[in-house]
DNA sequence: CAACGTTGTGCCAACGATGTAAAAGTGGTT
DNA sequence: AACCACTTTTACATCGTTGGCACAACGTTG
């Protein structure tokens, strides 16, 4: 079967191109004959619009790009579907492009996002450098998921990653732990800065004093690198009896770590992540964690976005903190 | 900064907009002068083509949908990363749909689907029935993913289920255990029926009997099934020695529900799960489970759709079966 | 030098939809 | 009957790209 084109569609009903394009668009003044007969002939012939012409005429795409390091992560992918429902609320199509996190990753990708692909981007930078993105932007409205250091000027989303962090520290610090470790430290790493400045000040605020020792670095943030840097921890003379994790996966990894070594959690560390993915509320013991509303972010995005793409070009670089709560689970009591 | 066209390139370069297309497009015969004018222009407009109005007159969408349930699931995150770049191979890019396992999600979702919309359709069904197909397809080339019941005259991607359920059971079997559960019976879920079937067979094939009341089904295939379905067998007056979980999710669900009530993995019952992902590799205990060959399932469904698409019309519809393999970890050691 | 094949270029139409503006239809008022 | 105001419909151009085709430029050959 060939798809029916509004050509199709008049010959039928017995009218004009324009009028039956008048019907599909709403257009008010058609006479109620002519309506009745367009949308027999529309449902006859089972017209849906050639959404490329359509878009061509009207410049704009229909399309919106969600650019990530990888889907396989559970945060992205659970945000994915997230923004993938709010971005139909707004009749946008998501396109979802993987940069691995790499810098070179990212680059590539923005570089092949043409001004015509799309009519916005979602942009979740891991490693990308600030003038990158003038260079790479190409015109395309931009909205940048999570808090970084790089200063951009372009919209932000996100939960207030030096707070969080200090919320998660003094709640290890209000169940009497003492030594409390941090993994998850990046050099280039926008959020890990921030979320290492929470850790320190929240011990400090706690009179506690930040040994360095206890910082531990994470070169990627996966399950393997948390298990890495947790047997590193364990290995010290005073091991920690508390580990803040940047996220859930390096908090997985640690938990695996400390059952292999015969260390209990909570008993003898307790344990605090970052995302709240759906798997922590099933690992064993459950995982204490950071809840960013990632519905909120993803709204928020996508309303960003709409915001730009229909031109209010006046308006200056947003930074939009969504709320975040504390999940305690098993790992911490 | 407006996005230049093959006019502005061709008027910087001094020549014809269709010969700057014959120099974009790798057309042979192009004086070399006018090569090299065509591509400092090319390079000093920064031009990228307009994807849509390119489509529009190849009759190309340049688009494939992937359609699943969420991508919130461990699973169909994985794999649709594995399609993307599949399908980036196959210079297309991929549009994600998800329909939420539900029967009206999954018509909705391919209704949809225009035939200008896409090109193709990869689509990953739970609850469709063999007729929506027929009703829906609308003419767009789809693939199926995971074998299934249902008789459709369409092309398939999966393992062979019941084998690899087989296999499962057997490596239960093997290492010493006769009360083997199943958990993820399901009414309709095509899936679950051949994955039963390979439980039975090998259950048979051992000289073992097959108990109904260790059958026990699952709606859906979340964690909190698993734990809940666990919950009922383990309260059984003759509780399991193993079970075998239809995916990893159950299983994961499953291991929490028998620590909870301090039954020991694998000591004193062991889990088997199905899908293998990331997070099962990390679980305590690490799951053994069935491996499918994503990458390959990714890559033979985009194949299979680039066939269909470039016309092969006559080609009967085809069911390929890709590898897998049996994961072995601590939950069954 | 005429005829020819080979290269290289440009003009035009078309993909399917929509904005513009003019044309056609309607009804009412003078 | 002529005019106006309003509603409804249509023809046409256009978005950016590429295919078809005509034609120009060129070197070769008989």
């Amino acid at each position: 079967m060939v798809a029916a084109t509004l050509k199709d569609v008049a010959e039928l009903a017995g009218v004009s191109v324009k009028t039956v394009s008048n019907v599909v668009n709403g257009y008010a003044f058609v006479k109620p004959e002519n309506r009745r007969r367009v949308e027999e002939a529309l449902a006859a012939t089972g017209y849906r619009p050639n959404v490329g012409a359509r878009n061509l005429r009207r410049g704009r795409t229909g399309f919106l790009a969600l650019v990530l390091p990888e889907l396989s992560i559970p945060y992205f992918g659970e945000l994915a579907g997230l923004v993938i429902n709010a971005g139909h609320d707004q009749e946008w199509n998501v396109l979802i492009e993987q940069t691995l996190g790499t810098r070179e990753g990212e680059r590539a990708t923005l570089g092949a996002l043409g001004p015509h692909m799309v009519d916005g981007a979602i942009v979740s930078p891991e490693a990308l450098h600030a003038n990158d993105f003038e260079e790479l932007s190409g015109g395309v409205p931009m909205v940048m998921l999570g808090e970084h250091a790089v200063d951009v000027p372009v919209d932000r989303v996100g939960i207030d990653n030096v707070r969080a962090a200090e919320v998660a520290v003094r709640h290890l610090v209000a169940i009497g732990r003492t030594r409390i470790a941090a993994i998850g430290q990046h050099p280039t790493r926008g959020t890990a800065a921030l979320r290492l400045a929470g850790y320190r000040s929240a011990l400090t605020e706690a009179g506690l004093p930040v040994r360095e020792e206890l910082i531990a670095p994470a070169l990627n943030y996966h399950r393997r690198d948390g298990a890495t840097a947790m047997a590193d921890l364990l290995a010290l003379p005073e091991p920690p009896d508390a580990v803040f994790c940047f996220n859930d996966l390096l908090a997985i990894g640690a938990l695996r770590a400390a059952a292999e070594r015969g260390v209990r959690v909570p008993g003898d560390v307790a344990i605090v992540g970052f995302d709240n993915n759906e798997e922590s509320a099933y690992s064993l013991p459950s995982l204490t964690t950071i809840a960013p509303d990632k519905r909120a972010i993803a709204r928020a995005a996508v309303d960003l976005l709409r915001r730009r793409v229909s031109g209010e070009e006046g308006l200056a670089p947003q930074q939009v903190h969504v709320p975040f709560a504390l999940e305690i689970r098993e790992s911490t009591s």
